[in-house]
DNA sequence: AAACTCGTTGACTGACCAGTCAATCTGGCG
DNA sequence: CGCCAGATTGACTGGTCAGTCAACGAGTTT
């Protein structure tokens, strides 16, 4: 797996980069490999020089950019001092901050990866599962803290969090919901608000039913 | 579009259900036309008698079902005499028992559809974005009966509605979770409550800090 | 029974494309 | 310089498969 660069340039990785933005384009299953080889400016054996396949390009790209998630996750769970709430607000923000960041990058990672798992080998199953079981971590730290209630278990309480946020992404994907700044950092906010605090209007809150 | 059968065998419902079978086995990409036309005992050529091309079975399997979940949310939310809560029990539950009745089907749809809608037509999209609607409809009126917050936009909740149930059936195809006839029912409430009280401990009921 | 309709068959083709490979280039080193 | 290692090139191949089509057959009509 050779990696120093000939001159200044990084081949590999910018046949990674070109790989997410056409992969991001036409999809994986829609695009050839030289639509990568030229997006990079490169010849087209030279992919096959850096990967073996060209589903080998798709791996590296998912298991590079997850594992960075995984390493937040644990990061922000292993901070103590903050409040599951707080510890939620801040996992929320880490992956609409990588969408906002790279969207080209975890569309292809949702869309091609995240719903496809049976296309792919049981690896990446796994790497799923590991989030699911980071954020149930968190979860289960809130439980044992009084926080959160103990009706609903963490692995479905992680499960509902981490789908209403991917839910949240494919509608930015699918340009079903505005892309703004202020959209990006109200959706933190709110998502945790939805999940932690549910929809429903305290009791005590209600109008008169004369209202 | 011819439909009469030469004999009582409706040719065409057999390729449709093969190609459910086959899709969910091996991915749409993954499979040949000729794997449909085996599984349904048929041969090869008459796949291209009922449908134009191997996209094109893919489209009605997902119309054809997408369409009752439609008209089965719009008729959930006509029933003016049910709270908001019990309407978005019922939307679960329908979905659920969709999973729970024709698991292949609602494979096929969530995996190669719902989250692949880049590669197909704007079509889906619209029917997808129909969905959402639907729900949050429901979520309007329950806002509008003082049922529900009105902090939370009735298309954000909607969404995180949505994606909850659609992770829940995400975790049963990719066997990350138990499908068993309790889980199944369990689930229905579990999510209902996720959604709509929240994951958060009234801080009246938290244990004090001496705990 | 001849003619007609249309469901049914499966071998065939034409295009596409992932992956190979032998040749070429480039820079370093003795 | 002469040689080597590894980067780079792109034409080529081998296999796959979606979609076509000419022929066959089983009812139906006249």
């Amino acid at each position: 797996m050779p990696t120093s660069p000939r001159n200044g340039v990084d081949k590999r990785r910018l046949i990674l980069d070109a790989a997410i933005t056409v992969f991001a384009r036409k999809g994986f299953h829609h695009c050839r490999v030289s639509d990568v080889a030229d997006e990079a400016g490169v010849a087209y054996g030279l992919v096959y020089h850096y990967f073996s396949s060209k589903e080998e390009i798709l791996n590296e790209l998912f298991l590079e950019r997850w594992q960075i998630m995984l390493d937040a996750i644990a990061a922000i769970d292993a901070r103590d001092e903050l409040p599951v709430r707080e510890k939620l607000y801040e996992v929320a923000g880490f992956i609409i901050d990588s969408y906002r960041n790279q969207p080209d990058l975890m569309k292809v990672i949702i869309v091609e990866v995240t719903r496809a798992a049976n296309s792919f080998g049981a690896l990446h199953l796994g790497k799923i599962r590991e989030a699911y079981g980071g954020i149930a971590e968190i979860v289960e730290g809130g439980r044992r803290g009084g926080e959160l209630k103990e009706t609903i278990s963490a692995d479905f309480a992680a499960m509902c969090f981490y789908g209403a946020i991917e839910q949240l992404l494919s509608a930015w994907i699918f340009d079903l919901l505005p892309q703004t700044e202020a959209e990006f950092e109200r959706a933190k906010g709110l998502v945790v608000e939805a999940i932690c605090d549910g929809l429903a209007l305290p009791v005590a809150d209600r109008p008169g039913v004369s209202g």
